[in-house]
DNA sequence: TAGGCCATCTGGTCCT
DNA sequence: AGGACCAGATGGCCTA
């Protein structure tokens, strides 16, 4: 079961698994059937073999004086937390779906967590790279432009005609310019016809989260790579096509996610 | 059918 | 003591 089981998600896992997270408690679980089966199988070794203290129903008892009702109970409570634990983890996951620059929709299938991952870290060191441009730009402009009328007049002005003219001679401004410039929908570019569209169940492919793997099938037709992203006003674009990758996340086959 | 991805269970460890 | 966190195991679903 997905933490969006039903409505966006375009598997659903665990089918025999009905959850109700108010009581604690689950019914019809396979695995549960077994574990119980199993459990009343070797219920008395069990008992002897495992000595660790627990608690249940109040009382301080070892593991072999619990009834099984006692052990089940404790069970599913743990299961129940674990099963929540993990769900809001996914509702976080979703979270971070929603604001990742990838196409969205029924008919889309959702990034899987790593890929999520590897795209909002590629995602965030291409802002950053984006906002240290633009910082530089704009210290270009101004200062530059400040420079120069500093030497023709004594009380220098910055004309927006001016700026925009100086701002089309720079190579990053016409990036932005087309960007900014856009509207949401020829923002979504390359959304070519349905003929040149992936298939709406490609996930992207490795070597745009970074990977170094091996150019497959979605390389090598860029229509193909990039019409699945969706691009947003104002905001650069990190598909490889607008806008390579920074440098230093070119090297995402060295990310570790160590703790 | 193999491989990828996922949910769930489970036991261990750490923290409050 | 109880809960959170973690990682390994397991089994289901889906796709190439």
């Amino acid at each position: 079961m997905d933490s969006d089981a039903g409505s966006t998600c375009s598997r659903s896992s665990s089918p025999d698994l009905v959850v109700d997270d108010t009581a604690g408690s689950f019914f019809s679980n396979k695995m549960f059937q077994k574990y119980c089966q199993e459990n009343r199988d070797r219920e008395s070794e069990v008992g002897q073999s495992r000595m660790e203290r627990c608690t249940a129903g109040g009382k301080t008892k070892t593991r072999s004086e619990l009834s099984r009702e006692e052990v089940q109970d404790m069970r599913l409570k743990v299961n129940s937390r674990e099963r929540k634990r993990m769900h809001d983890l996914n509702q976080a996951m979703d979270g971070l779906r929603e604001v990742m620059p990838y196409a969205h929709g029924p008919s889309v299938r959702k990034l899987s967590k790593i890929s999520t991952l590897l795209l909002a870290r590629n995602y965030i060191l291409m802002l950053s790279n984006s906002l240290e441009e633009m910082k530089k730009l704009v210290g270009d402009v101004y200062g530059g432009s400040a420079a120069i009328q500093s030497r023709t007049a004594p009380h220098p002005t910055i004309t927006p005609a001016a700026t925009a003219a100086h701002l089309s001679l720079h190579p990053l401004a016409q990036s932005l310019h087309s960007l900014v410039g856009s509207t949401p929908s020829t923002l979504q570019h390359h959304s070519s016809s349905p003929s040149s569209a992936p298939a709406p169940h490609s996930p992207p492919s490795a070597s745009f989260l970074g990977f170094h793997a091996p150019v497959q099938g979605l390389l090598k037709d860029p229509l193909h790579l990039t019409s699945s992203y969706r691009h947003f006003p104002g905001m650069p674009c990190p598909c490889s096509l607008c806008q390579p990758l920074p440098t230093t996340t070119s090297t995402l086959h060295s990310l570790s996610m160590n703790k």
